[in-house]
RNA sequence: GGAAGUUUAGCUCAGCUGGUUCAGAGCAUCUGCCUUACAAGCAGAGGGUCGGGGGUUCGAAUCCCUCAACUUCCA
């Protein structure tokens, strides 16, 4: 045999990975077929590939691969996003390494060195999918920031500037003192920390008493504006108007009430520090406090904070020294062990610091209330959500929607288009030229609100533009458009044929950096849904339900894995335990699983390959014709299991859906229909069974395509001769059909019954023995006499009407088989078995005959199920009688 | 602190509108086999009072209440 028995993808993924792309099978153009799209959800240019992305294109690419092959014209988008603050942070990184410092570039050298190193690395994931055997149209690869998706950007922030819906304030936000930028809402990540909640006092102006407030972050007493409490709180409602001096700076604040303040919790006593904490700023707002900002954008204390100690050093080592000073000058009543919430940052790990400032924001209410069909689309399933649970989520974030902090302080990006004169007057404009034409010839938005302006005529190096850059999310949410170029021309031949897309398949947590946003433009600007489906992927585990990451080091290299396993392998392995939106416990047994699937379709392969084959004619009729029975059977249950499949992947069920392939392809074809066939040692086959397992293989092949597109390929190539340019890629989609399935169950069930009997008398798979059937149902046997032979190793069969005697008795459904063979039976054992079977059936059958002599069961349930349970009765009788007579025959 | 979800075999999960495809699948485990495609295999087997308690019903894994544990999201 010329085929090695074990299977080695490492010689065959590449060579047809290849192939596919020579012959552009992934490319996608429009034309009169049925679309189907999906745009990748770009992976940042930072990023290498990990578990999560494996899983999330795995399944894409399965679903685009049977669209493909179900005749649609499928195009998978890939293409990467800018990732500002994580690309601006590497840069800034690599330049230290060279011993450059940001600050010394202008900003012009800074992005030739980002560019250069987009240039380098930002490839690399994109160039690991093939690996993986991502069926994507490379040809229409796409980034973020190249000048078509750059202008969708600015053009887009330009029209909602118009509409009203992007505003420019000074609020709080979520302040990266390492990347020195504002981030979202969503790009803080809130962990639990152990830290101290200090008791503090503060005393009375004039000296009467003082008062203790809890804290865990005593630093910021220096911005402190006031303390408050409950005006229902009788501890305190006399010091209610009073003031206190904050410790070491004795600066006098108020006592105001409010009841925003919880009585229980810490000393019911809140101190208020409305340029540090996003409630007290709220709280400073409502009770028209100062607002004292001690922080500079790096973290550390500036001249505002007043004691000199403190003055130009870190947040937290100030945080540590003033507890100390604290304790010493006596003002601290206790300190307890606290755990809380701290916010970090999603991309630098900073904890984040809660800062006024000046910066973009889209107004998201009023957005949503201008295209309510943000959330009508997805809660009327016009979108929808797999799982259908995700819908919950979504309309909550939807109901509690908030603004949209979408400007960065870096560089890296698509910087905002809006122009300042020198009194910080402002213009929204696509150029300076623009700008500057639009200072000059009309009123300019101006900060204080519709006061006109009057100056000279400006030039071009008056006015200025915004230092900063648009968050990457404002870019990727228009990625389902500006990927077909939908913004720069609606009207243009990709957007028309592409859009809306089909599936989105994406990680939950990103529902709101996407998908809600995706949606939202979607609607704005084309008046139509993304997409139809969102897949939401589990997030991947290790075994121990710790999320996979870096940090933690629990995550394998997928391409480790692949060029151990083989893509297939792991493709597999992967799509097995994730059920949809369940989380993922990967274990490399999961991959080892996928790698003795590839094995057995292996050596299916070399088994059928092997056959020698010969005409019809040259074989005996009783072989024809079994062949022919079991390659009927085999063709019902192939379709019957394609129904199942093709109902698995409607409802996006795609473990499920292999887990059928996989039973279909190991028990039905392998287990029992090649066994059928397969002819004796060195003996041929006959043409027409051989010609049928080849199409039954190579429709087997073409179901399991898409999820193991490799070792597919490769043997749907080599079972018969194909022509140049063919390929499995674009072979059809198995379909189910009108095709009756031969009921064999009694067969199957005397074989296994056979079976069972040797192994557990311990007698030889090779020693044959004779049987005899006593049936009413002759033709459920008669006609495969040849294969029970076959499969059981029985060397004659008989069809009685009579009890055996010297024979073993094998309850078959209600038939007796009788094996004759001269044994020595253990009848003891044999009677317990045959009587705790007995047992159990009677106790089934008081339950169904307790059924039946229910009145009220008998006249409420439907007829057919009461029909149902006289048959279940029957049976149950029929059986415990052959059971009973082989009891008996034992005596 | 607010909201949602989950709990079924050792593990990971299916079980829609209550009634034998209602107790299932894969893996793991155990037993016997190197039977000429495959030991990355073959033939079999065992294993769960469906988280606890209560209720509705002729009948509950499935519906209701309650308690418990876990997870996620939001603050």
């Amino acid at each position: 045999m010329e085929l090695a028995t074990k299977y080695t993808p490492q010689n065959i993924e590449d060579k047809w990975y290849s192939y596919w792309m020579k012959n552009r099978y992934f490319h996608s153009e429009p034309d009169n077929r049925e679309s189907f799209t999906i745009v990748i959800p770009p992976p940042n240019v930072t990023g290498v590939l990990h578990m999560g992305h494996m899983l999330n294109n795995t399944i894409q690419d399965v679903l685009t691969r049977r669209a493909r092959m179900q005749g649609k014209n499928a195009c998978w988008v890939p293409g990467t996003d800018h990732a500002s603050i994580a690309t601006e942070a590497k840069v800034v990184q690599m330049l230290r390494e060279k011993g450059i410092k940001k600050s010394d570039l202008s900003r012009e050298d800074f992005l030739k060195y980002a560019w250069e190193w987009k240039e380098k690395y930002g490839g690399i994931i994109l160039k690991q999918l093939e690996k993986l055997g991502a069926s994507c149209d490379w040809e229409r690869t796409r980034f973020t920031m190249e000048p078509e998706m750059s202008d969708a950007v600015t053009d887009v922030f330009i029209d909602l500037h118009k509409k009203g819906m992007i505003y420019r304030g000074l609020r709080m936000v979520n302040w990266d003192p390492q990347g020195k930028t504002a981030l979202s809402d969503e790009e803080v990540i809130y962990k639990e920390v152990n830290s101290k909640l200090y008791y503090i006092q503060y005393k009375l102006a004039d000296g009467s008493d003082v008062v203790t407030i809890a804290t865990t972050r005593p630093e910021t007493i220096l911005a402190d504006t006031a303390i408050c409490v409950n005006p229902n709180d009788e501890r305190f409602k006399h010091l209610i108007g009073k003031k206190v001096l904050v410790p070491f700076i004795n600066r006098e604040i108020p006592i105001i009430a409010d009841e925003y303040v919880a009585m229980d919790f810490g000393t019911g006593c809140l101190k208020v520090t409305p340029a540090h904490d996003l409630n007290d700023y709220t709280l400073g707002q409502k009770h028209g406090l100062p607002v004292i900002d001690i922080l500079t954008e790096e973290g550390f204390l500036n001249e505002k904070a007043e004691d000199k100690r403190y003055i130009g050093k870190d947040r937290f080592a100030v945080r540590k020294q003033i507890a100390i000073d604290l304790e010493e000058a006596g003002h601290i009543a206790k300190i307890e062990e606290y755990k809380n919430q701290v916010g970090t940052s999603e991309r630098t790990g900073a904890v984040i610091e809660p800062r006024l400032s000046l910066q973009w924001w889209v107004d998201m209410k009023k957005f949503v209330a201008k295209n309510p069909q943000v959330l009508e689309a997805v809660m009327s399933d016009e979108i929808k959500f797999h799982p259908a649970k995700m819908k919950n989520t979504y309309k909550h974030w939807i109901d509690n929607i908030k603004d949209w902090c979408i400007s960065r302080q870096l560089w890296w990006g698509q910087r905002i288009p809006v122009w300042y004169d020198e009194q910080g007057n402002y213009v929204v404009a696509k150029t300076a030229e623009e700008a500057l034409a639009k200072f000059n010839s009309q009123k300019p938005t101006n900060e204080s609100e519709g006061v006109a302006m009057n100056h000279a005529p400006l030039t071009i190096d008056q006015i200025q533009q915004d230092e900063d850059v648009v968050d990457t999310w404002f870019s990727s949410w228009l990625w389902p458009i500006s990927v077909f170029n939908g913004f720069k021309d609606k009207n243009n031949e990709d957007i028309k044929y592409y859009y809306p897309t089909n599936d989105l398949v994406t990680a939950p947590e990103i529902m709101f950096f996407w998908v809600a946003r995706m949606i939202m433009a979607g609607y704005e600007w084309m008046g139509q849904k993304p997409f139809s489906n969102v897949y939401y992927t589990g997030i991947v585990r290790d075994k121990q339900r710790r999320k996979m990451s870096k940090s933690l080091g629990n995550s394998p290299d997928p391409l480790d894995l692949i060029a151990a396993n083989g893509a297939d392998a792991v493709r597999m392995g992967m799509l097995l335990c994730s059920p949809a939106g369940n989380d993922i416990l990967f274990d490399e047994a999961l991959i080892e699983q996928g790698r003795n699937f590839n094995n057995k379709i292996w050596n299916a392969f070399r088994l059928v390959k092997g056959w020698e084959v010969k005409a019809d004619a040259t074989f005996d009729s009783e072989l024809i014709k079994s062949n022919q029975l079991s390659a009927q059977w085999f063709a019902g249950r192939m379709n019957e299991a394609i129904h199942d499949i093709e109902s698995k992947l409607s409802d996006y069920k795609l473990s499920e859906a292999l887990m059928g392939i996989y039973k279909l392809i190991w028990d039905d074809f392998c287990s029992w229909y090649l066994e059928m066939v397969k002819p004796a040692f060195q003996q041929p086959i006959d043409q027409t069974t051989y010609n049928n397992t080849i199409s039954f293989f190579d429709e087997l092949m073409r179901l399991l395509h898409p999820f193991m597109p490799f070792i597919t390929e490769e043997i749907w190539q080599s079972i018969i001769e194909r022509k140049e340019g063919e390929s499995i890629c674009t072979a059809t989609y198995p379909q189910n059909q009108n095709i009756n399935l031969p009921d064999m169950a009694r067969v199957f069930e005397c074989i296994t019954q056979v079976r069972n009997l040797r192994n557990s008398k311990g007698i030889s798979p090779k020693e044959a023995f004779a049987i005899a059937i006593k049936t009413t149902h002759q033709q459920a046997y008669l006609p495969y006499f040849f294969l029970i032979k076959k499969l059981a190793n029985v060397s004659g069969i008989s069809m009685v009407n009579e009890k055996q005697e010297n024979a073993i008795l094998l309850p078959v459904d209600i038939d007796e088989v009788y094996v004759f063979l001269e044994l020595a039976i253990d009848a003891d054992a044999e009677k317990e078995k045959l009587a705790t079977e007995i047992e159990y059936l009677s106790g089934f059958l008081k339950l169904v005959e307790a059924k039946l002599g229910n009145e009220k069961f008998v006249t409420n349930a439907k007829p057919e199920l009461v029909e149902k349970e006289r048959q279940k009765k029957a049976d149950t009788e029929a059986k415990m009688k052959v059971l009973e007579q082989s009891l008996a025959s034992l005596k």
